[in-house]
DNA sequence: CGAATTTGACCAGCGC
DNA sequence: GCGCTGGTCAAATTCG
């Protein structure tokens, strides 16, 4: 065979390939929207919940319960987000790339650099610089096992709002510049209340073929679940859905394949985002 | 020139 | 008490 041929055949299955690829995140995107939805939904809801049970127990059982519930639900927001530790794992554009750079909606500011017993590659502190008395801090270190990982700690919570668009992001004005490379593909894997952003990547919570979901046929993992939300959400059990949802295994399993994709994914890298 | 980063020094906690 | 390690400080350096 002619090798002309040979290779615009072979240019030609890339570009197909990578037109399926473009699908994909579409799809992926989309069902990560719907999620995002009906995750607000659930929230809503129970507040709602937990708002009539107070009212209804204040009726009931008159100032003294209600002051109960007040003080053991304002416990429970002080205590949850917290200085809860988080950690995120993000694969670098650029594998031989050596900075430590996490666009997170959040500006930072570096204070310090270490290399640590464990792990050959530095680990750098960063500090929030977008509010001047912002506690929340974060360590950037590369994954020992795969250097094109980038893990990030974080510790405490913001007391404003992240940046406009994620297109801005990066850990400083300085940084953002041509000196280092900014890290796009990002693999969301802490609580929401340490990185209250939408991060641009998308999941597939569905564990199913990555390269035959479309828009117009969700997966029936997916259906199932909206089917599920709307009926918890129209008989009001709104925690009890959540707590089956962490308790179901596959839930996890699902979760860990679509990272585990995600990561290794090369439409997920800068240029196949833009 | 001001702001951000770099990097060696310093400090605190922990195990022996 | 001593040494090791991780975290922070701050002076020097770099960059726009």
């Amino acid at each position: 065979m002619d090798v002309r041929s040979s290779y615009k055949e072979k240019v030609e299955a890339l570009r197909s390939k990578l037109e399926l690829m473009r699908k994909e995140n579409e799809t992926l995107r989309y069902m990560l929207e719907g999620m995002s939805k009906n995750f607000s939904i659930l929230q809503a809801k129970l507040r709602e919940t937990k708002e009539d049970e107070i009212k209804a127990r204040n009726l009931m059982e008159g100032d003294q319960a209600y002051h109960e519930i007040l003080d053991s639900n304002k416990r429970a927001r002080l205590e949850v987000p917290i200085a809860k530790p988080s950690r995120i794992f993000v694969r670098s554009a650029d594998p031989k790339d050596k900075s430590l750079i996490v666009k997170d909606g959040y500006q930072w500011r570096k204070y310090g650099q270490k290399v640590t017993k464990d792990n050959p590659s530095p680990r750098a502190y960063f500090r929030c610089s977008m509010a001047p008395n912002c506690p929340v801090k974060k360590k950037v270190q590369r994954c020992v096992e795969d250097h094109s990982i980038i893990v990030a700690n974080y510790e405490g919570e913001h007391n404003h709002e992240p940046n406009g668009s994620l297109g801005q992001y990066s850990s400083s004005p300085k940084s953002s510049s041509s000196k280092s490379s900014i890290v796009d593909n990002y693999v969301p894997n802490c609580p929401t209340e340490v990185t209250p952003f939408q991060p641009p990547v998308a999941l597939d919570l569905t564990l199913s073929s990555p390269n035959n979901q479309q828009k117009e046929n969700p997966s029936p993992r997916l259906m199932e679940d909206s089917k599920k939300i709307n009926n918890y959400s129209k008989n009001n059990i709104m925690e009890e859905y959540v707590a089956s949802l962490t308790k179901d295994p596959g839930f996890s399993v699902a979760l860990a394949a679509a990272v585990a994709r995600s990561m290794s994914d090369p439409i997920y890298t800068k240029n196949a985002m833009k």
